[in-house]
DNA sequence: GCCGTTTTCGGCCCGACTGTTTTCAGTCG
């Protein structure tokens, strides 16, 4: 069972989780969850990359002993010092550092009163014995029981969709700004932050707190606030005056890490970055605008989905930021349904909504056959819509329909349908929608194999993931995207928002493999285009410019893509990989 | 544990809110 990176990077956090009950040097346990969120979101397969004999890169915050520890832990499955701490505590632990309120100390004090799991806490709090631990007292004592019942230690994340239902009528009542994981598009986000600007800050959080929506006030204070929702969703707010708006703004923004890099890079510069400004001694330099702040540690203004310290502060300072994709640049949909397999509208709706929601062009991509439970297509029925579409695109003007399918990848990598009809349409999106559980060898070969049909030209939601109810399918990307280039297929970002797929870090794959990248919404109804703006988000966050975006491009070079005869049926470059 | 146009040693981002610790620790973002 190979480690990948997401599993290396747990292994550090609980290192990290560890050093900290065991109150060591707090920058060591600073390095471990450093190197989590470092090797957490890198592309690069490192443990296949060592499998291969290949020296571990540089990276940042990664010296001599972790790149050791990565290496023991990507070859044996652990590391000794892992199994060291783990010694020294019970089992489960860590499990209540989780709890909000409760920390290092508290799960010491907890410790030293044999309460070593969530199940313990819970005995003991019925037992009454909380309130008595050193540090405790009724309050906490009652969050922390609250907490333990309502098993909040398992963090609860909402989709990117379904937090802007909750986020944005909250924005618009605080006449605020959104800020925080919603601002940076991240797929999910585990709260909701607000940027109130205003002189009188106790009104703005008084009013906050009185938002109907909310079921808990969690803290209340002269210049923040966090209340929980009535959907379980955590909300904070922050007021600030306006000089010091877009501190606070980038303040609030995030991502921590990158705040931490950009307050060194002032720290170099004899300067002090808060989230009221940016100071030399007692005065403000800088923090009306959060270009304002950038400028003041010497860097152009960076686009929040970049903000994750993953090397766009050093792509500033050297001016080599990408300039990325805005949703004014997708020219056209890729991949749409209409009620002919699962879809809610016809061919004709469909058209006209795309062309509402200013799109040049529509590729329909129904089901194939053997997608049965979504009256998948066979050729006979596939042949009709062409028809339709032909007919169609006589009278349409200011949309084209492109002919496409969404045709099934079957467990030996062959497509569900024939060359003979694939060859007729305009374009086909291959796509896995069974057999999700293959091995990680065989669910590889299998899309290896599909992508040598010559007739595909997107390969649809390419690791199969549902957020939060299906995790991706195993599968070697890197693989998988060195083919595409060589076949010249694009790897789609599948824009629903309980997919967003690929995610961020494979777009960033993508875009240094040199892999295009096709953003398709997925449409199941006329209402369906208006997720493009989560896979623009995506796309941002894997720093994707137009030109790495099949679907920016103008519908003749789209054409000219699709019909290039580049595809020979017989992989040439087989065996030269 | 990392890192260096101040440094190979001595630093390491910064502030708010809560509760209980009477002067601030713990936690959080």
């Amino acid at each position: 069972m190979p480690l990948h990176n997401a599993d290396i990077a747990a292994l550090f956090e609980e290192i990290a989780d560890l050093l900290e009950l065991g109150d060591e040097n707090p920058f060591r346990i600073r390095a471990y969850r450093n190197a989590a969120r470092v090797v957490g979101g890198l592309s690069l397969d490192l443990a296949a990359k060592l499998a291969e004999g290949a020296e571990l890169p540089k990276l940042p915050g990664i010296g001599a002993d972790l790149g050791g520890k990565i290496r023991e832990i990507a070859t044996t499955g652990s590391c000794k010092l892992l199994e060291k701490l783990r010694g020294r505590f019970p089992a489960g632990i860590t499990e209540l550092l989780a709890l909000p309120g409760v920390g290092p100390k508290r799960v010491r004090a907890l410790h030293e009163a044999h309460i070593d799991s969530l199940e313990d806490l819970r005995r003991a709090a019925r037992a009454g014995k909380l309130p008595a631990l050193p540090g405790f007292g009724e309050k906490t004592a009652q969050r922390i029981t609250d907490a333990a019942q309502a098993q909040l230690g398992t963090t609860r994340r909402f989709k990117l969709a379904v937090a802007a239902q909750y986020a944005e009528p909250l924005a618009k009542y605080l006449d605020g700004v959104l800020a925080g994981s919603y601002r940076r598009m991240k797929d999910t986000v585990g709260d909701l932050d607000f940027l109130v600007v205003s002189d009188e800050p106790e009104k703005a959080i008084a009013r906050f707190v009185k938002y109907p929506e909310v079921r808990e006030v969690l803290a209340q204070g002269t210049t923040r606030s966090s209340v929980r929702l009535a959907s379980g969703i955590q909300a904070d707010l922050r007021v600030v005056p306006r000089q010091s708006y877009g501190a606070a703004l980038h303040y609030f923004t995030g991502s921590k890490a990158h705040n931490i890099e950009v307050r060194k890079l002032g720290q170099a510069r004899g300067l002090k970055v808060n989230e009221y400004g940016v100071w030399r001694g007692e005065r403000r330099i800088a923090g009306e605008t959060e270009e304002s702040v950038y400028a003041a540690v010497g860097l152009p203004y960076i686009e929040p989905e970049l903000r994750e310290a993953q090397g766009e502060l050093e792509a500033a300072r050297r001016g080599e930021l990408p300039r990325l994709l805005e949703l004014a640049d997708l020219r056209g949909d890729l991949h749409a349904h209409t009620s002919a397999s699962d879809g809610r509208n016809s061919v004709r709706e469909m058209a006209l909504a795309a062309k509402a929601a200013g799109l040049q062009y529509l590729a329909i991509t129904e089901h194939s056959r053997r997608l049965a439970m979504a009256r998948g297509l066979d050729p006979r029925r596939i042949e009709k819509q062409m028809a339709e579409i032909d007919a169609l695109s006589a009278e349409l003007r200011g949309i084209t329909v492109l002919k496409g399918i969404e045709v099934d990848i079957l467990e030996d990598g062959s497509l569900d349908l024939p060359d003979s009809i694939l060859q007729k349409l305009d374009l086909a999106v291959g796509a896995v929608h069974g057999k999700f559980n293959f091995p990680r060898a065989r669910q590889t070969e299998r899309l290896l194999a599909a992508l040598d049909n010559p007739h595909i030209s997107i390969l649809a939601h390419p690791t199969g993931r549902l957020i939060g109810e299906r995790e991706a399918y195993e599968l070697d990307m890197l693989a998988v995207m060195r083919k595409a280039k060589r076949r010249g297929v694009a790897l789609e970002l599948n824009a629903h928002p309980d997919r967003l797929d690929l995610n961020d870090v494979h777009c960033r794959m993508a875009k240094d493999e040199g892999v295009l990248v096709a953003i398709g919404s997925d449409a199941h109804g006329v209402d369906g285009f208006g997720v493009l703006r989560y896979g623009v988000g995506q796309a941002r966050r894997g720093w994707l410019e137009k030109k790495d975006v099949l679907n920016a491009r103008p519908l003749a070079e789209l054409r000219r893509w699709l019909a290039r005869p580049a595809r020979p049926s017989i992989d040439v470059a087989r065996g030269l990989s």
